[in-house]
DNA sequence: TAAAAATACTCCATAGGTATTTTAT
DNA sequence: ATAAAATACCTATGGAGTATTTTTA
């Protein structure tokens, strides 16, 4: 499983039509179907239900989106998280450099 | 970013060395290093001092790894939850089958 | 019969491999 | 001098495209 898979299957839980979901995403129809088959060949469960025209999601594909959905807030988070600490740190260092009646601005 | 980056990042991040965490993910060196800068330069935030010999988690490379470790379990927990509910509904189907007056074993 | 998903292939981008260089002790 | 990461380049797997078939309402 990749962030691919998840992204892909998000778009469809949102658009609930693969060929739509696929324009959303720039990529064609086919590939989508087929990463999604994996998504739900790897978990063992059937996410959506594809059988009267209209796409919908299993109670399980309920489930995945709302926990999904979290996921990829959480990994948003934690990204900027990183990035301030990183800041930080050399912020500090920066602070720490200019406060001395030595520093020069540079 | 891919689920790879992040599951390379917390083997370099166990071994501390770029050679022996390749082997544990049956993967050359090179390629391992490539994936790790290009995670570095996607959550603009340097995770991994090489400076002496030793590699080193920075401050930021230290939270990230807890965050990132915290999100595995989560996916784990999601996916097999996932699959309890598809397993469960087809259960309940079968219980309520089976409880019909006119059920047969099959 | 029409709209959309699945299947069958083809192509190509990029993950991964090999060889080598750089770096720091 | 050595151990390990980075760089350069090559290979090949699988993600994405195109054409077509299947499905079902």
């Amino acid at each position: 499983m990749e962030l691919r898979h998840l992204k892909y299957f998000l778009a469809v839980a949102e658009e609930l039509n693969f060929t739509k979901a696929s324009e959303k995403l720039f990529i064609s129809q086919p590939p989508l179907s087929r990463q999604i088959i994996e998504l739900e060949e790897e978990i063992k469960a059937r996410l959506f239900i594809r059988n009267n025209k209209k796409v919908e999601l299993t109670e399980a594909g309920k489930y995945f989106e709302k926990e999904v959905r979290e996921l990829f807030q959480n990994l948003e988070r934690i990204s900027i998280k990183t990035k301030k600490i990183a800041e930080n740190i050399s912020g500090e260092f920066r602070i720490a450099y200019i406060s001395s009646i030595y520093a020069e601005v540079i």
